[in-house]
Formats: C-alpha cells, sequence, structure tokens
DNA sequence: TGCATTGTGGACCGATCGGTTCAGAATGAC
DNA sequence: GTCATTCTGAACCGATCGGTCCACAATGCA
C-alpha cells in the first residue's frame, strides 16, 4: 500500500512528547522536533498538521499516561498508599530523566498562560480531571463528601508544588520527603 | 548633568518586571520591553546590557519585593497568620490582574528548567530563601526544630501549587479553600 | 509495465529574533 | 557661545523561526 516505509506515528508522536516535555512548548523548534522524530519536515506537515496541533496531540497523549498510571495503582493498593505512590513515583524512578522533568500539564500551564490560554486551558483542564480522580480515591478512603473535595483541591496544590519541584535541583530526600508529610497530616485528618 | 532627562531606571525595571512576570522570558520580545520601558533600543542596552541580564535583575528585584512582603507580614500578625496571609495575598487582591501572574520565581524555574540552567537554578535559589523563612516562622510558632523544616517543606510545596494554580483558569473561592484546609491540618499537627 | 501512494530533501518564503552601530537631537555646565 | 553628556531613531546584522512547495525516490498493486 506504501512504497516507502510508513513511518510510525505513534513513536514519532512519543519522541515528540519527551522533548515537548523537557524543553516547553517555544523552546522546541521544528528543526529539534524532525529530528528527534526522525521524519522529514514534509511529511511533519503532513501527518500532524503543525507544531501547535501536534503539541495538543502531546497534551491529549500525556494525560492519558497520567491517569492510566493513577487507575492502575488503584487496583494494586488502597486509595491513599495508591495516592501517594502516585505522587513519589511523579518523581520517576531514580536515575530516570523523566522524573527531573515534571508534568507536561503544569508546565504547559505555566509557560503559556497569558500567552496562548488556548494551549494553557486546555493543560488546565486534564489537571482537572487528575483533581477528580484524586477525590474518588479520598472518599474511597472513607472521606466524607466534604472533606474528599477539600482534601482533593489540597493535594492538586501539593501534586503542582512537587511537580514544581522536581524541575528545581534539590536532592531526592528534599523531594520525597514532603509528600510523606502531607500524607500524614492527611491520614490524621481522616482519622 | 544630562541633557535629554535621564530616564527613570527603576521605573523601567518595575515595567520590564511585569512584562516578564506575565509573560515569561521567552514569549517577552525586545520589542515588548523597549515599548513598556519607554526608552529606545540604544538606551536598553546602554542601561541593562542584554536581556539575558535585565531578567536577572528583574528575578532578584521581584524576590526582594517576596521577602519583603512576607517580613512586613510577619510584623503584624502571629507567625501562622502571617504565613496563610502571605499566601493568600499572594493571590493578590481581587481584581488585582497580577493574582493571576503567579510567581516569577516558579514561572522561571519551569520555563527555563533544561533551556537555561543558570537562569532556572537562580530562580531556584531565591525560592530555598523562603522557604528559610518560612522554616524560621514555624519555629516561631511553636514547631519543634523537626516539625519547622518538614512543615516548612510542605508549604512550599503548597506555596508552589498555589502559584500554578494562580495561573489557572479557576474561581477565587477554589484558590482560597486550600490554603485554609492546609492551614487547619498544620494547626492540628501543631497543637 | 505502468500507476497510485507515501515518503524525502531541499529550496524558498516572509517574519521575527537579539544585538550592534552611528549620526544627530536635546540639554546642562562652563 | 562651546563642550560634554545623555538619549533617540533608524539602519543594519546574521541567525532562526514556523511554514509552504515541489521535483523526485521508493515501493506495492494492478
Amino acid at each position: 500500500m506504501a512504497r516507502p516505509i510508513e513511518f510510525d506515528r505513534p513513536k514519532a508522536l512519543n519522541r515528540a512528547l519527551a522533548l515537548f516535555w523537557r524543553q516547553g512548548f517555544q523552546a522546541t523548534s521544528l528543526a529539534d522536533l524532525l529530528a528527534a522524530m526522525g521524519i522529514s519536515r514534509s511529511s511533519f506537515y503532513a501527518a500532524f498538521g503543525d507544531k501547535r496541533r501536534l503539541f495538543i496531540e502531546c497534551l491529549d497523549l500525556f494525560a492519558s499516561h497520567m491517569t492510566g498510571r493513577l487507575r492502575r495503582a488503584r487496583t494494586q493498593a488502597p486509595p491513599l498508599v495508591a495516592l501517594q505512590g502516585f505522587l513519589e513515583h511523579s518523581l520517576l524512578p531514580a536515575g530516570d530523566p523523566r522524573g527531573r522533568w515534571g508534568c507536561l500539564l503544569v508546565n504547559t500551564v505555566l509557560e503559556l498562560a497569558g500567552v496562548d490560554d488556548g494551549l494553557s486551558g486546555h493543560a488546565s483542564r486534564h489537571l482537572e480531571d487528575m483533581q477528580a480522580a484524586f477525590q474518588a480515591a479520598l472518599l474511597d478512603a472513607g472521606a466524607t463528601p466534604g472533606q474528599a473535595v477539600e482534601l482533593a483541591a489540597m493535594l492538586m496544590l501539593v501534586s503542582e508544588g512537587v511537580l514544581v519541584s522536581s524541575r528545581r535541583p534539590l536532592s531526592d530526600p528534599d523531594q520525597l520527603q514532603p509528600i510523606a508529610t502531607t500524607f500524614r497530616l492527611i491520614r490524621s485528618a481522616l482519622g
């Protein structure tokens, strides 16, 4: 059906995602993308439209990775343990450089608020979904509906903080300890 | 001493700060800066060196504004009240658009990590100073040294979260409520 | 053997980027 | 008046930006 081997679109998308994740939208040039994705300029525009549309695809892909990871964690541990593990592993397996890239959604909210509110808002909406998932987990952990709403909002703040601090040059213990502190407080609040 | 009125350097610096704060480093062009600062290209390079050096000046100025605000708050209220007020007023006086610009330091850490680690690290160092100030306030509030360290680290996470979420299109109550929740937990931990 | 399909590579576009340079206007000091 | 000093405005630089276009190579299908 195709003569020159059809290139692997999902793989190229993941390569682009990694670049945007590490460097942000503006700092990632078309030349960077083409080199990383291993495709030509012409194929790029044919397959992905343009840089902005590709970025939206990456945001959505990243969000689906996150929600998938949280859903998987919840099947393997009690709610609070799953939540804490989810946060701790957002500062990924030590050694994996992605652990220092933070979260594409949070990065995007901050980089593009006031610059491209469309993209920034799109990322923000995905974060709302995450917060809803937090809330569901807290309900499962025995929180009252009111507690679940409040604690999920606080947990979103902490998460955003974690994902900011993961991009700072801090030691691993300095990253992990405050997460443990937070969950200690939450457990005592749920009593 | 000068023939054409010497321009107001501090005022120009504050105008530049506002631009960087709102739009970030990369999205702010020289043309933007010159228009906002009301000076010519030539004066700009004579007075500020280049865009990057100007940005560093803005980071330092912003940090001094923050620490000054926290210091002032601490003279007017008990430690925990001062801390909570400091955070809540980082989402500034409702109506002031700066309340939706987050924090230049946090914005910079995220925008430039992996792109310009010099600038990102510079911003991060200022955040460490803030965390030290949190720690001092917590000690004053009666925390043990160990508690102060742990809670200050958690409070820095929450702050970073607050300053992320302030750039998201959320309602004012959704911004303020999780701060109150956080301090309720902290008080019960110190109680 | 042709034909349609899927990709490449590179020329090319206008716009913008940060930064340099310089002639000259405006002013205060003498 | 003359002389420094301070700032302007615009021309200009090379580089890079995102995006378009097109001639052509490579392949599977008929």
